[in-house]
DNA sequence: TATTGTTATACTCTATAACTATA
DNA sequence: TATAGTTATAGAGTATAACAATA
C-alpha cells in the first residue's frame, strides 16, 4: 500500500457493498415515505367521499373511468383497468345500476358482453364529486409547486415503467 | 379590444382561472400516478411475503415497529404509529405472540398497559425477512438513481407536512 | 372520571373457483 | 373448447362501540 495515492480502486469491494447497502437503504426509506404518504391521503379521500357523497373509492373510481370513455367499457376492460378480478365489477356495477348511476347496455356483436355507461344521472352526479374531488387532491398537494408536481410526475413514471417491465403485465395501452 | 397589444393583464382573471385549473389537472395527475403505482409495489410486496414468508404487511409492519424499539412499544403506541384503530392491533398481537414472535410483558407503573416486544426468535425471523424484504424494495426501485431517489424522498416530505399540518395530527417526533 | 387494552361485530374490498350463456 | 360475465364463498383488513381493569 505504500505507493497507492488517494484515489480509490474503482472496484474496490468494500465501496461496492457499501454502496450496495446505502442504496438499499435509501430506496427502504423513499418506499416507507411513499407508502405512509399515499395511505394518508387515500385514508383522508375515502373519509370525504363517504361523508360528502355517501360513496366508496372503488366505486368513484369505476364512474371516472366510465366518464372516460363514453362509449362505455366492457366488464373485463373495467377489471383490468381498475386492477381487481371480475367478480368485484359485477358488484360494484350492481350497486351503481341499482342507483341509476350506470347501465349495462347489451353488445350487440357479442350477447355474452355488456359496455357498462354512466346514465344521464350518473354522469351528472360524477361531475359533481370530480370536481370537489379534484380540489381536495389540489389541497392535498399544495405543499408542491407546478415545478415539483412535473417533477414527481417523471420519477414516478420512471419507477412503474420499471414495474411493468418487470413483470410483463403492460399488455395494451 | 382595439387597441390592447399581446401583453395579457398580470391579474387577468381567465389567466387566473386557467392556472388554476392547470394546477387541478397536474394535482391529480400526480396522485393518480402515485396511487397506482403505490398499488402495484403493495400488491407485489404482499404476494411475495405471503409466498415466501407466510406472513402479511400488517404482521410485516408490526415487527418492523417492534426492532426500532428494541425496548418495546405499548398497544396504543403500535396503533398510531400504524395508523389502524386498537383492536386491530389486539388481533395481529395475538397471532404474533401464538407464534413465539413478539411477547407481551407487562408494564410495572401501569397494570393497565404492556410493552410488545420481540422475541429473541422474533428478532431473527424479523432479520431473515427484513433483508429479503429491502433487496425486494431495490428492486422495484431500481429504475431510479441515487440522486433521483433522494429527490423524491424530499418531495415526499413536502407533500407529507403538508398534509399534518392540515389536519394537525403530528402529536409528537 | 379518564385511560389502556380487549372483545364483539360488521362492513368494505379483495381473490378464487364453480357456474351459465354465449362464441 | 374458449370467453364474458355471474355467483358463492372466504379471508384480509378495517372501524366502531361496549366493556373490564386500572389510574
Amino acid at each position: 500500500m505504500s505507493e497507492r495515492d488517494a484515489t480509490t480502486y474503482p472496484t474496490d469491494p468494500i465501496d461496492l457493498e457499501t454502496r450496495l447497502t446505502q442504496d438499499h437503504h435509501q430506496s427502504l426509506k423513499l418506499w416507507l415515505r411513499m407508502l405512509s404518504t399515499t395511505v394518508m391521503i387515500e385514508n383522508e379521500i375515502r373519509n370525504r367521499l363517504r361523508s360528502e357523497f355517501d360513496t366508496t373509492l372503488p366505486r368513484f373510481d369505476l364512474m371516472a373511468q366510465l366518464e372516460r370513455h363514453p362509449d362505455g367499457l366492457r366488464m373485463g376492460e373495467l377489471s383490468k383497468r381498475m386492477m381487481v378480478t371480475g367478480g368485484n365489477i359485477t358488484g360494484i356495477t350492481d350497486q351503481l345500476e341499482q342507483e341509476g348511476l350506470v347501465m349495462r347496455v347489451t353488445d350487440k356483436q357479442d350477447r355474452r358482453a355488456y359496455s357498462v355507461k354512466l346514465t344521464p344521472a350518473g354522469r351528472k352526479a360524477f361531475k359533481t364529486m370530480a370536481s370537489v374531488h379534484e380540489a381536495w387532491i389540489a389541497e392535498l398537494f399544495s405543499g408542491l409547486d407546478a415545478e415539483q408536481k412535473s417533477q414527481m410526475i417523471s420519477l414516478l413514471s420512471s419507477v412503474k415503467s420499471d414495474l411493468s417491465a418487470g413483470n410483463k403485465q403492460n399488455e395494451k395501452e
